[in-house]
DNA sequence: CGGCGAGTTGCAGCGTACAT
DNA sequence: ATGTACGCTGCAACTCGCCG
């Protein structure tokens, strides 16, 4: 309520931020007098102006999953109030000089209503309790990660099993969903059936409707009475067989009026969906190539809504720019900090900031692993890390910036002072390797040379 | 409805204190 | 000699109530 375009919050995002400051400074174990911005890229937290940029966007984008009397569509404008009778305060009552001058959240959504494109029905038949799929056909349907029906977990091993019995049963249709491209993937040899589907490729909604049209291509199977699905993707799980409002909601309620009458036919037509995670997807399915080539020259009539900008790929967009926002940012020096050490990654680009996983930092400091393979991990590890990488480490340079009194200023080598350059590439205390142009190399030398940038005499915690 | 003044809020600029 | 927290001050924008 307070976030929106032109609003003054200043005030809120300093304290905010100050909180998140110190967030990343426990994270990091770095000193409180480390630039903010550099302590938040090495944390992976993305800051907070653009934290609540996409935060705003994504719930936005939610104003067109509103039903048409929602009484928030009271307040807006004519082209999105639907059939709410408008209040007098509305902002359709403005004149235009006035539209010009108000600011708000309502203002912001019906600047991005324009945007999104996909037809989005609020309350559905198909979702309405009662009616929905896994209501009424509870028993034909196996599903996971749904609440009120039977779950099924598919092991490693599991997978072989059912995979065997599913190509020994003439009337099994095995749908395998992939997360670039979805392939229907033959019943088996003694009788064949064989389907196939192919959606473009790096579409944000793919998978909805790869298993959308899997669904169907199915159906179209003669005496078909089982139907597997394989996929990798929760949130298509989630939502294949549910019509509620969320973006994709076409393929789902196209896959359920198709199922329905399927399922009703016979009380022995059973479905049933399997989450199976990437590392034991695939290797099991001999005819996955084959099926793979013979998807790709498939042209695919169902591709519904292809070129529309969904609401999850504006979320998508939205996630997007806040990152690029603080990527640009983030290559000023005065932003991150003047000593902050530049690193490439192993791919030989510059390391650049994210949320992903605790941020591109921490993601390599906890692969980072000894000579037998083991992780090398600590909490401790990581703080030099980041102590190093910010140059505010406790050692004789900073002391020296600083102006600390009782510190020396000289390593013990007896350079007289001992900042990070020398440390890393020319003091003879520490071992090799003494080139460090990556973060995997800064890694590979605090794993020889704990003690580099440690306190002395401090065991217990930093920061 | 619009103008006016009092009061409130947000914010930039500045100076000072302080730090592992 | 560096980065941040914090308090103070003055300005600008805004809100609210009153009045014609």
């Amino acid at each position: 309520m307070w976030y929106y375009n032109g609003a003054r919050n200043k005030g809120i995002i300093k304290m905010l931020t100050s909180m998140q400051r110190k967030a990343g400074l426990w994270i990091t174990g770095a000193f409180r007098t480390s630039p903010t911005s550099g302590v938040k890229a090495l944390a992976g937290l993305l800051p907070i102006p653009h934290l609540l940029k996409r935060m705003a966007d994504r719930a936005a984008a939610r104003f067109v999953t509103l039903t048409k009397t929602h009484p928030l569509r009271a307040l807006v404008t004519e082209e999105y109030h639907g059939k709410a009778l408008l209040h007098r305060i509305s902002l359709a009552c403005l004149t235009p000089r006035q539209r010009e001058k108000v600011k708000g959240p309502l203002v912001d959504n019906t600047l991005v209503c324009p945007q999104i494109s996909e037809p989005i029905a609020p309350v559905p038949p198909q979702a309405q309790p009662g009616l929905r799929l896994i209501n009424r056909f509870k028993e034909q349907i196996g599903i996971s990660n749904v609440d009120n029906v039977p779950v099924i977990d598919i092991r490693h091993v599991e997978l072989r099993d059912y995979l065997i019995d599913w190509f020994a049963n003439p009337n099994a249709a095995i749908v395998a969903v992939d997360a670039s491209q979805p392939v229907v993937a033959p019943g088996q040899p003694g009788r064949a059936a064989t389907a196939a589907a192919v959606i473009q490729r790096g579409r944000a909604r793919i998978q909805l409707s790869a298993v959308s049209t899997g669904i169907l291509q199915a159906l179209l199977l003669d005496d078909i009475n089982e139907i597997d699905i394989l996929t990798d993707l929760s949130t298509a799980i989630d939502r294949i067989l549910d019509c509620s409002a969320h973006s994709g909601q076409q393929y789902s309620i196209a896959a359920c009026d198709a199922l329905k009458s399927w399922l009703e036919s016979n009380p022995n037509n059973i479905i049933r969906i399997y989450y199976t995670p990437s590392d034991r997807r695939w290797g099991y399915l001999p005819i996955h190539a084959e099926a793979h080539e013979l998807a790709c020259g498939l042209q695919v009539p169902g591709n519904v809504g292809g070129g529309k900008m969904t609401i999850d790929k504006f979320k998508k967009q939205a996630d997007a720019s806040a990152l690029k926002a603080w990527t640009n940012q983030f290559e000023s020096p005065s932003y991150r900090g003047h000593n902050f050490l530049a690193l490439g990654t192993l791919d030989a680009g510059e390391l650049i900031p994210t949320t992903v996983k605790g941020g591109s930092w921490m993601q390599s400091a906890k692969e980072a692993i000894d000579q037998g393979g083991n992780s090398i991990y600590s909490n401790a590890l990581f703080a030099c890390m980041c102590q190093a990488i910010l140059n505010h480490a406790p050692i004789g340079s900073y002391y020296e910036r600083f102006n600390f009194t009782d510190e020396p200023r000289s390593c013990s080598c007896g350079t007289s002072l001992e900042s990070r350059d020398h440390i890393i590439k020319r003091c003879m205390l520490y071992k090799e390797p003494r080139v460090v142009r990556r973060l995997d190399q800064l890694i590979n030398f605090l794993k020889w040379n704990p003690t580099a940038f440690a306190f002395k005499n401090a065991p217990t915690g930093v920061g």
